[in-house]
DNA sequence: TTGTATGCAAATGGTTTGCAAGGGC
DNA sequence: GCCCTTGCAAACCATTTGCATACAA
């Protein structure tokens, strides 16, 4: 269960929007989440919060290092928990699904272009869109 | 120069918008361009079109395959002529510059990454965004 | 108490859509 | 001439912002 000192480390006040929100992804067993999936189960949960918080609270949480922000084809912006470490994102083009991997090599070869061509890397974001083939694709977003 | 045939082998009519359009991104050197920026681009040269046209069509290109878009970290969708062959992209997060660049180990590896996960590939990107080091950063967008 | 955080509503920015007029073929 | 395409304006959707109130410290 997220603490209030988790936030008073970063830097911020332990208001309940921020408690719950942080708690939601240290517990939710779907890792990525939009604003609006943030927001609507808050209220399912009770809690009378605005969905202008929600953004605010989310980018603060990025701003923080404690979320990391994804532009997936969707059109909106996707969350999940920072967990230090990087990963890249295989994405079901049926049911939405979001599956996470690492590749040693593959981080090797983009420090090493990046190198040749004079440029310092900041970000970066690999993403495999996909069909997941599972029979029945049962992962609804 | 961009022919009625390019269009109509697409199943498009040969109308003055997607003229201008197709011609834009085959002639123009900065590959990669906003809806935004192909409207005020055609009204520069004198063509009186619509925003709303602008982005009905260039959807109508991407389903024809003609042109492909991105999703960088902009907000807003970005596209380029479709050339045939598959590339991935470095993007100057100082000054917008767009540079692409393709690696047949990294490539690889994707695909080793989405078998061995029971996926089947049908589109990916790998967006690095980096500080491109030009002493001048010159390219803007 | 005091300044930051919140909720609401209105504003914004990119993109889409309804509709009547226009233009390929 | 027929039907697809266009331009305009209004609608849409995700996100941001202004402002008066509420709350953590």
């Amino acid at each position: 269960m997220s603490q209030p000192n988790d936030l008073k480390n970063v830097g911020l006040k332990a208001t309940l929007p921020r408690l719950r929100i942080l708690n939601l992804f240290e517990t939710s067993e779907v890792r990525h989440l939009a604003a609006e999936d943030v927001y609507r189960i808050l209220l399912a949960e009770g809690v009378d919060v605005g969905l202008a918080t929600v953004y605010r609270v989310l980018t603060q949480f990025e701003a923080a290092g404690l979320l990391v922000r994804h532009h997936f084809e969707s059109g909106k912006a996707i969350f999940e928990l920072n967990q230090g470490r990087h990963h890249d994102h295989l994405v079901c083009l049926q049911c939405g699904m979001v599956e996470e991997f690492y590749d040693a090599e593959i981080e090797r070869r983009q420090e090493q272009i990046a190198k040749e061509r004079g440029f310092r890397i900041q970000e970066h974001s690999l993403y495999l869109y996909a069909d997941c083939l599972k029979t029945d694709c049962p992962h609804k977003t």
